[in-house]
DNA sequence: CGGGTTTGACCTGCGC
DNA sequence: GCGCAGGTCAAACCCG
């Protein structure tokens, strides 16, 4: 696997160096909190748009990478790329049961022309829209991107994976549509599932509306004790292994945490689009994340630190 | 008080 | 038609 990893720290040189100046992490002491696998695949295809619509031979090189990992992978498909991240093997990704129920092609994920059935029916969504929806497959550092704010409404288990689904709408502006469902891979916890439904029916909000759900768990705001500022979370965990609870309460502050740093700093009157986050600030999310875990929870970095070098947390699903 | 999460109940689509 | 599973609602509750 590292191997894998050099090879595509090799392809961004040909790519076009190293972008934006950000520094290629340490594949064999990566930095906390660091995710190769994420951040290599979300750096080359997010900062690269335009070589990869323009350049075919990097296409042929970033082809050959990824065949063999990703058998269904079509570097000319740049919208799938750009839209979707990189095809994750939905073979690998869903068992057998639940690939006929969320029958999601990537191919589907570059649709812009959303259905009108949406929007003609609000109240429930049918389940005959699933074509419309586009599926992303990040880590942590995947979901601080996301600029919008999301009000959870609700989360069921889903048969067949440990880990329950969450249902979120966006709350940024009344009546907007749109729809996002967050599980992790049964396959590889560390892999966030996200599917987005609908469109926003308004524009990108520079600073979000809410904090959407940080209230409770800006533990630097308030010295709550840790067990009832994080009840309702700890509820929602109780479907999850103890090992990944606490990771997955950890990327949730450190979300936050970054999306709070880049407003802080200056960084309000930017865009940042799940599309076109910039590698330089996904380093800087991830340096963000280090020095904000270890600040909030310090008695849990070790155990983080092992399970980050833990190449496979759980069994099959 | 406004905005968030949680969670049981309910609705709906789909396969058998 | 029935049952299952996914998706949503809404009441209850939490938090600043």
């Amino acid at each position: 696997m590292s191997e894998f990893y050099m090879e595509n720290w090799d392809l961004r040189a040909v790519v076009g160096g190293s972008s934006n100046g950000a520094s290629i992490p340490d594949m064999e002491n990566p930095p906390f909190g660091f995710d190769p696998w994420s951040f290599q695949q979300e750096d080359l295809i997010m900062s690269f748009p335009d070589v990869f619509e323009t350049n075919p031979k990097v296409l042929d090189e970033l082809e050959e990478l990824y065949k063999p990992f990703y058998p269904e992978f079509n570097p000319f498909s740049t919208q799938t790329i750009i839209t979707s991240s990189l095809p994750v093997p939905q073979d690998v990704e869903k068992p057998e049961d639940q690939k006929k129920q969320q029958p999601v092609s990537q191919s589907a994920a570059s649709g812009t022309n959303k259905d009108s059935t949406q929007t003609a029916k609000p109240k429930r969504s049918s389940r005959k829209n699933q074509q419309d929806r586009v599926v992303k497959h990040v880590t942590a550092d995947g979901l601080s991107s996301d600029i919008w704010a999301w009000r959870k409404y609700g989360q069921k288990p889903i048969k067949g994976s440990p880990y329950p689904r969450s249902y979120y709408r966006c709350s940024s502006s009344k009546g907007c549509l749109a729809r996002k469902q967050v599980e992790r891979s049964c396959s590889d916890p560390r892999i966030f599932i996200i599917t987005y439904t609908a469109e926003h029916s308004h524009g990108h909000p520079t600073r979000r509306s809410s904090l959407a759900g940080s209230t409770r768990s800006k533990s630097s705001s308030t010295s709550k004790s840790p067990a009832s500022n994080n009840e309702p979370r700890e509820a929602a965990e109780t479907v999850l292994s103890p090992t990944t609870m606490k990771d997955e309460s950890a990327q949730q502050d450190w979300r936050m945490k970054v999306e709070e740093q880049m407003l802080e700093d200056g960084d309000g009157d930017k865009i940042h689009t799940p599309d076109i986050m910039l590698s330089d600030e996904l380093d800087q999310s991830l340096e963000n994340f280090e020095g904000l875990f270890l600040d909030q929870f310090p008695d849990l970095s070790d155990e983080l630190w092992s399970m980050n070098e833990s190449a496979t947390l759980t069994g099959g699903c």
